[in-house]
Parts: C-alpha cells; structure tokens; sequence
DNA sequence: CTTCGTATTTTGTTGCAACAAAAAGTCGAT
DNA sequence: ATCGACTTTTTGTTGCAACAAAATACGAAG
C-alpha cells in the first residue's frame, strides 16, 4: 500500500527538493485538499511545502505539463474544472488506458490478490457505511491500482495515475452525495470474478463499467453545475 | 503543417523562455539530432538554445518527466535507450492510444482529408526515393496526426505525441537500411481506403497493422545491438 | 448597483553564484 | 595493458533578487 504518511504535505527527508515538492504536491491533489478552481501560485506553495520557491515552480510546472494543473490566464495556474468535452475525452483515455492495463494484469493475478481486493472491498464497504469518503476514495483507488500495477506495465500505471490526477479532485467536489449509491460495489465485484476466472475480457469490461458508471455521476455534477 | 523553421534549435521570439526552450529541444530529439545514450547537460543546452540554465533546466526536466529523457544516473539524463521490454510496453501503449485516436477520428474526416493524406504519401514515396530519411520520418508523422488530429481529442493526441517522442530516436537509429523496405505504404493505403468508406474498426486496424509493423522492425535492431 | 479606468499589489520568470555531489580524468601498482 | 584509488573538473540543485507583466483592489462616473 502506498505510504499514508506525511499527510500535511511538508517536505520529508530527500536530497532533490523539487521531486519530493512534486510529489507532496500531487498528494494533496490527489487527496482532495484543493477543489476545482482553487488558485496555486509558487510562493504560496512553496510556504505551505516549506521550500523555496525554485523547488516549489518545478513542481508547479511539472504538474501542469501533465494536466494535472491548468493554466486560467498567463499567471494564474488553477485546479482544473473539468468541462464536458474534458470529462468526456479523460474518460475515453481512462478506458484504452486502464482496459489495457486490467486486460495485461489478467496474466499475472493470482489468488493473492484476489485476497487482497477482497481486502480493500471490506475497507470500501466501511468507509460507505461510516461516511468516511477520504477513506472510501483511498481505498477505492487502492483497489483499481493493485489491479494495475500486475499489468507490470509502468509507464502504463504512470499514465493511468496522471489521468486520475486529472478527475480527482472533481470527484472529491461530488462526495458525500455521490457516494450513497454505493457506486463501485458492483463493478469491483465483477472485477473480482473475472480475475478468480481469469478472463481477461469479463476484466477489463468490468473496470470499463466502473470508469462509465463514474462518468455519468460526474456529467450530471458537471451539468447541475453549469445551469447553475 | 508544422513550422519546419526554427531547425536549428535556437530559441525564437518568445516571451516564456522556458517554455519555448521546452518546444525547441523537443524539436531536436524528434528531429533525430540526439542518438539514444547522448548526454545532456543543463549547461550544454544551456548554451545551444542560446538561454540561461533556468529555462534549460525547466525544459530537461519536463521532457525526463514525460520519459522522453531518462536518467542514467543521479546527475547524467540521456536521450533513451529502449530496452525490448520498453519497446514492447510502449507498442501496446501506441496502439490503445492511437487506435482510440483513429477509431474517433473517423467521424470527422471528410474527403480532404483523403485529400492531404495522399499529398502526404507522395512525399513519403519520393523521400523513399530519394533517400531522404529525414523528409520520409517527417512526412510519415504528419500523416499519421493528420489523422489523429481529426480525433478533436487534443489532450489524447499529446499523450500520443509524448509516446512517439519516446521512440523517435531509435526509429532514427534504425535508417536508413530500415527505409529500404517501403515500410508503411501498404498500411497508410490501408487507412485511407477506410477513411474513405467511413470504416472505424478498419482504420483502427491499418494504424494498428502500422505500429505492430514498425515494432517488429525496431525489436529485431534492439535484438541485433543486445547481442553486439 | 454596475461598469470602467486607474493605482497598487502580487506573481511568474529569469539569471546567477554558491555548494555538494557525481563524473571524468590521472597515475601508479600489478 | 588492467584495475583501482585519488584528484580535478563538471554538473544539478537551490535560494534569491530584480524585473516586467498580470491580477486585484479601489474609486469615480453613469
């Protein structure tokens, strides 16, 4: 599992400032500290990293060269809200990207890890029922990245990972509403299935379920947002 | 089409330095200017793009960050050396990738598009012809996001366009023997018959049948240069 | 209350020097 | 010649100040 430590965002201990800038900064991003639409500007994030500000532009930049930040004027950089046409496109890359990856992981899933997204389904479950949504999104892209990660196809994760970046923080914007439905319970149960089967294409139908079933609760949010 | 000005690499009138440094060495590797294991330094580019070591340093770690350089060690990033592994990871990724780009590109292609497209091949065949590797690269990249472009998918055709910088300078390594066989005319008369009759999955398939092919080539070299 | 033009503040970018660390070069022993 | 330890040079990173430009705050006119 991926460290859960550091949550703040300060620095920890690393010899190349601007990477672990870069990766505290993704972390609070991915985590839903800042919500779409909030301004980021260096010398704020340097304060808040505890960096100077050459570390916290490379992170900034960095960032922004993957989509994961986007430019709202010549000096204003922002998280992105996602327009239709965005979610529309993110989700269609999700699907080429992550089917692939669930399709290649299929050859190297074991009954471990079965095991353990049966593990990470009970976390899910719990976090619905406590209302703890940071758990419930944690865990739930814990479930799809163990998946991945057997594809044993980096870049590929990498890839994945940034486009996650991208929708992260709408889908925060979206909870605690969203996560009534119990969204996920099926698809990820129908991934689960596939996988004890090994059949790679139940695999990869169920993850595109999951990313579709995602896509629709976030067009209705996206539309409710602009009518508004 | 694209500039072709600008072939030297030196920055033009830009009033984001580190931005246009990013663009014009990008130029350079996609250009074959560099040779898989050619070392860049901060002060070396520095100094060709005629620009401080910010905008130099910016433009090496953007480009490290999209794995179109990689490091070699802690202080040595060089233009990468694909391992087959690479080369293979990167090949299913062309192909989830630029398959999705074709497959929608198909809606929005008209004949215009047929039209450039054969334009476009003539160039190809002449630089066979003339052996002008150089011209046959460049005119085969146009082709191909030509029809990508089509897609109006833009973030989709970047993360292609990141994915061909990745292996732009082993394809340069490989000519000229490599040209000699009249790689991907069949596939490209492949895709605009497809075009032509509104067939996504056949399109899909000819860009598909293309990369595969271009694949194989590159692995038999990877395999040839492993065993020297 | 809204809108437009102006003044003030904030902000990104750039160049550069200092530092530590890594790479390249050197030379001697075997 | 080959290898290894040592010295020299090169290199990435960082912090910072100056500058130009954009964003913001403010206030007057409608």
């Amino acid at each position: 599992m991926m460290s859960r430590e550091n949550a703040g965002g300060k620095i920890a201990v690393n010899p190349r400032l601007g990477e672990a800038a870069y990766e505290a900064l993704r972390d609070r991003i991915s985590r839903g500290v800042y919500r779409p639409g909030d301004k980021l500007t260096v010398r704020s994030v340097a304060e808040t990293l505890g960096v100077s500000s050459t570390p916290a532009r490379d992170a900034i930049n960095r960032l922004t060269s993957e989509n994961a930040l986007v430019y709202a004027g010549p000096k204003t950089v922002i998280v992105p809200i996602l327009s239709e046409a965005d979610l529309k496109e993110v989700t269609v890359i999700r699907i080429a990207l992550e089917g692939l990856a669930a399709e290649e992981a299929t050859k190297h899933c074991g009954p471990l890890d079965v095991e353990r997204l049966k593990a990470l389904q009970i976390q899910i479950n719990l976090g619905l029922e406590r209302r703890d949504y940071a758990s419930v999104l944690w865990h739930n892209k814990e479930f799809h990245f163990h998946v991945y990660a057997q594809s044993r196809l980096p870049r590929l994760v990498n890839l994945i990972d940034a486009q996650w970046l991208r929708v992260g923080p709408s889908f925060y914007g979206l909870y605690p509403e969203f996560a009534e439905e119990r969204y996920g319970v099926r698809s990820h149960e129908m991934a689960m299935d596939a996988i004890e089967e090994g059949d790679s294409r139940a695999l990869r139908a169920a993850f595109e379920a999951d990313i579709r079933m995602g896509y629709l609760r976030l067009r209705s949010a996206v539309r409710a947002r602009s009518s508004a």
